[in-house]
DNA sequence: TGACAAACTGATCAATGTTCAGTAAATTAT
DNA sequence: ATAATTTACTGAACATTGATCAGTTTGTCA
């Protein structure tokens, strides 16, 4: 009796073709050129069906916003190797900020959706968590081992996000495009330094 | 011969009716509610009109990014009054991060508009640039006082910039709402003292 | 094969930003 | 004062949007 869990392989690739065509959309051109007709357009079925799988467009942009997470998750145990904890960090906020750089529109989605936790509060089990708790672990480690002045691991972890987060959107946002565009990318790793800085120093 | 000075006159008030129809629509429902219909109703005039003073609805959205700057930037002089530097940077983050929380939409859209510096690249006496520079003066002011270790004054003013923004951003887009409610403010109060961090804490 | 259910269609709706021929008001010339 | 001209404004119209739903096609099972 394997034809209810078929039905839900194929809803399920259903939802992916959707999702599929709506990221081409969105990394190409934004908000705006995610339509429902394009998406459409692009899976070969009527606008109508979409809304068999998805409850409206907002809908379908928030899944988008959880599989920006997913990939930004995906390479953090490369940077487990690392065992120097400061240089795991460091490492770790130079991964985070060339990957707002090369998706720029997705980072963006990722930070812009408001009701990514809105459906009974925040959840352990959620991409997003899950890649702040990753963050706050390295974190922890540098603590541990002296490197920060002594601070509650989250309100430490919640300083460095915040940079790292505040760098990543600035630079999309074009607001440090005052400064000369050769020197941009040295400031930028040089102020995550500063955040960066040990004990001491 | 007046004339051209009242028409001008004239036409700054049209601009400035539809900007303050914009703005009060824009602060209540976000980017979606402001309709060139609704500002039109408004102003009590007809939606074509709309266009002999702006551009576009991107062009009203833009003046209105403009205006949070100089809001932002209102109360600068108060700051002024501290004597000590680091007191001061300390304040100016306090008043920040307040200013975004009281104003989470405009401060959204202050951050949001990609076309603000489009127009012959950034302009020096631009709101938004005069208050980096301000910012930038108080960050000068620390490290000629030895606070902080030694470091380019841009560079270290853009780390502190952008852990204000990240702060100020996570915040108002929910991203810390994993937090109990009543510990948030505490700690972003001091994950931007962490970021404050003198030299040898 | 026939009855039922599930999947899909596409015309349709209200609302959006924007345009522009036409009207009304204000100004200048006669 | 009246006519001519410029300026200000209108609102119907257009293409496109997200969303709906009666009707059709496809698939499943007795």
């Amino acid at each position: 009796m394997g034809i209810k869990e078929r039905k839900k392989r194929n809803a399920g690739k259903m939802r992916a073709r959707i999702l599929k065509a709506a990221m081409q959309l969105y990394v190409k051109g934004g908000y705006e050129n995610v339509t429902m007709r394009r998406i459409a357009a692009k899976i070969e079925y009527s606008p109508g069906t979409i809304y068999l799988y998805f409850q409206n467009k907002k809908d379908i942009m928030l899944q988008l916003c959880y599989q920006g997470f997913e990939r930004l998750l995906a390479h953090q145990d490369k940077l487990e190797q690392i065992a120097d904890p400061l240089e795991r960090l460091s490492a770790g906020g130079r991964y985070y900020l060339a990957f707002a750089l090369e998706n720029p529109e997705l980072y963006e989605l990722m930070f812009a959706t408001k009701e990514i936790f809105k459906e009974s509060g925040p959840d352990e089990e959620a991409a997003p968590l899950r890649a702040f708790r990753g963050f706050a672990k390295n974190v922890k480690d540098c603590l541990d081992a002296g490197i920060f002045s002594a601070n509650e691991v989250e309100t430490t972890a919640i300083a460095l996000w915040a940079t790292l987060h505040g760098l990543a959107s600035l630079l999309i946002k074009g607001r440090l495009r005052f400064l000369p565009e050769e020197s941009l990318a040295e400031v930028v790793e040089q102020a995550y330094a500063f955040s960066l800085r040990k004990r001491g120093e």
